[in-house]
DNA sequence: AAAGCAAATGAAAATGAAACTCATTAGGGT
DNA sequence: ACCCTAATGAGTTTCATTTTCATTTGCTTT
């Protein structure tokens, strides 16, 4: 099951959706990035390396489409585009990015959130379906560097 | 202390900013509808009716202003403009918004998350500044509207 | 109070992501 | 092979936000 190429053309066709060459090709950018978060202008540009034939509107559709039939998730990290990832229907409260700015890389945490959620609903009556966390900060890394610099800040 | 129209001079003005009419006038704009999330339209709109000469690219620069001296935060509720709401630095980890999708009701709340940024800091060396949790989901009040419909879907 | 000056402003233009339009193409069933 | 609709691509449009630049405003210095 899951998302795989193959399992993917059930998923299209289930919904009534052709699996087409550019839907295919799509795919196969994502797979090949699920550790990244691509924007659809790089998902385009990607595309087109194997398939210099598609065009933007249809990769900015394909996503949507994607997103629909529960392939794929969107987030945004606040730098003006949206951006996406695979959609991990069993985790959905338990997936958080960290975003460090310094360097801007992203982490994925995956911290069990249902209590949140169960909280919530008990509190507010309000039904959770769907839960983004993310969080600004300094990663290790950078936070290491600006740790080196400390006594020798002259140049 | 904090931001009121007496203080909020001070502030500006430790960070060498001019308290101008219109920044005066946006602030007003922002305590007045300190329940909202106003987008920069909405504040040029509502700051027009008592300062009708203030121009849009000014409410942008104020915003961006207000939120770099601390004074508000962004949120973005994926409706494809950026919100602003006062900041509170005291509660920065304790601050969540509810996105209803039927009714779009935001509904803030304040769960005590600072164990997730501990536990993150912990494991992963991440230091967490900012902070922000969004929920998708339905409100009570829509989900009791869908249950009064449950038998009668006929029409 | 007038002068000087940088910061701030407003109107208009520029930018850029995303959505839309519509003529053309391609799947999939017959 | 044919048909019909879904899907596509190129170009256009929309709309939030940013930038530009000439003008104005708020302070500071006389």
């Amino acid at each position: 099951m899951g998302t795989n190429a193959a399992g993917f053309n059930n998923i299209l066709q289930t919904w009534g959706y052709k699996p087409t060459t550019q839907r295919q090709a799509v795919l196969e950018v994502i797979l090949k990035n699920q550790d990244k978060h691509l924007s659809a202008e790089e998902v385009f540009a990607e595309t087109k390396k194997t398939n210099p034939r598609i065009g933007l509107a249809t990769v900015y559709r394909t996503l949507q489409l994607f997103e629909k039939v529960g392939v794929l998730q969107h987030i945004s990290l606040d730098d003006g585009r949206m951006r996406y990832e695979m959609a991990d229907p069993e985790q959905k409260y338990e997936h958080q990015h960290l975003i460090c700015e310094v360097c801007s890389d992203v982490i994925e945490i995956r911290e069990d959130m249902a209590f949140f959620a169960e909280k919530v609903f008990l509190q507010k009556g309000f039904r959770i379906t769907t839960h983004q966390v993310k969080a600004f900060g300094i990663c290790k890394k950078c936070s290491d560097d600006l740790e080196c610099n400390h006594g020798n800040d002259g140049k």
